[in-house]
DNA sequence: AAATTGGTTTGATCTGAATCAAACGATACT
DNA sequence: AGTATCGTTTGATTCAGATCAAACCAATTT
């Protein structure tokens, strides 16, 4: 690994606060590695032998039964994901698949492990990553269960909007439905429900032109939408 | 603490392994109590003052928004519910309310951090049982995003009837609906359309004469359903 | 400039599930 | 025994989304 990089790694939440030598222990045998976008990482199913932390670009988490596949969420920098199955050395719940350009840490799951049971500072930064990764996916579940799909939309915005009410989509459309739970031609049609309050589309901006009807359409709440 | 409740809480998984001297900093100021059915036990944005272990009886979570209502999950014993709030010191994501007469022990939070901090032992369980939290919450995204009704409720039976193929309900049909996801209606209907499959329901057992064409029908798959 | 490509939008149809409403059935109560 | 109560079932309707299909549009290639 580049210094430059494993200064960059160093400063994550995970890893800040553990000794020097912890971190040696974690980082030996890890690799930084650089994909395109469309690469599987990992396979729902397979053992995990890897903890992986997206440094750069973004990664789709997605699961599949019986021919049929969804996405659970969209990962952004930095954040590790399939942190549960490393700590419980069982197979993955969940595919892994990057969208875009992407910079992968890859650490040896034996050594989160090893390193876990030694350093008190990564343990409580490891249960820390856990109990918001669970927090995440209770939202997701509620968010998922709650609101319809034009509302699910609505919250996204409005979250997403800068202060003149701008949302300028840095990725495909395609990308944003799967991210909210639907399929592209649903996302099309959301998108024109929100109209007569005041959403506008033209290519990869939209616009918000009054916030406050769309927030009484969206019903946003802290305990779903909060980061 | 009754000494006989105190050894029962003291086998659970998650303070099997701890010293003695930290199970008593953490049962420290814990109390055991008895709730009828339909008691709120907490509700959700409350501060997570205490972890919850429920001893006897069933509990739901459950969660609201906009005056919608939906269950997350149904807990049973032996589990801890909402540590992932009580660890972060955040306010619930879910309310808890008595299915059954229910025991819970409360332990107040800040034991629970405190001692996290200093026993190893129970900082690795905390973990695991977060991991688990964690893993049962995205099998039940997958659950509910990747199968119809008709569906989840098959291979519930499969998993729940017994070596003669007979699934004795020992709630009401609308909280199995409630822990499925779909309405009382929904439920009957969906028994209904598992007729050909060979699922027959009278009262309250429900037999399943044909195991292979409802495997068939259900599309069992171990990372969804496996414990 | 014409043609190809791939993402987006629009329209029509179909399916799963919620809702509304009424009937039904078992149990507890008077 | 008769009656209220509550959970369950059945039927009709509505709604949210998925699917299928075609049109559209923008960017790039030839």
């Amino acid at each position: 690994m580049r210094d430059t990089d494993r200064s960059a790694v160093r400063a994550l939440h995970l890893f800040a606060d553990m000794t020097e030598a912890s971190f040696e222990a974690v980082v030996r045998g890890s690799f930084l590695q650089s994909f395109p976008p469309g690469v599987e990482l990992l396979r729902q199913s397979d053992t995990a032998d890897f903890l992986h932390v997206l440094l750069d670009g973004s990664v789709e988490l997605l699961a599949a039964t019986a021919g049929r596949e969804t996405t659970i969420a969209v990962v952004y920098p930095v954040a590790s994901f399939i942190l549960a199955a490393v700590l419980r050395d069982r197979p993955y719940l969940m595919s892994a698949r990057t969208l875009t350009r992407a910079r992968v840490l890859m650490i040896p799951g034996q050594n989160v492990r090893a390193v876990f049971a030694v350093d008190p500072a990564f343990a409580a930064a490891v249960v820390d990553e856990l109990a918001v990764a669970f927090r995440f996916m209770v939202r997701e579940l509620k968010n998922h269960k709650l609101r319809t799909g034009a509302e699910r939309l609505a919250n996204w915005l409005l979250l997403a909007m800068d202060p003149g009410g701008a949302v300028h989509l840095e990725f495909e459309k395609r990308v944003l439905a799967a991210r909210l739970g639907m399929t592209p031609e649903n996302l099309s049609r959301a998108l024109a429900t929100l109209g007569p309050y005041g959403v506008a589309v033209s290519g990869r901006v939209v616009s918000v032109t009054r916030p406050d009807e769309l927030r009484r359409f969206a019903h946003p709440d802290p305990l779903i939408d909060q980061v």
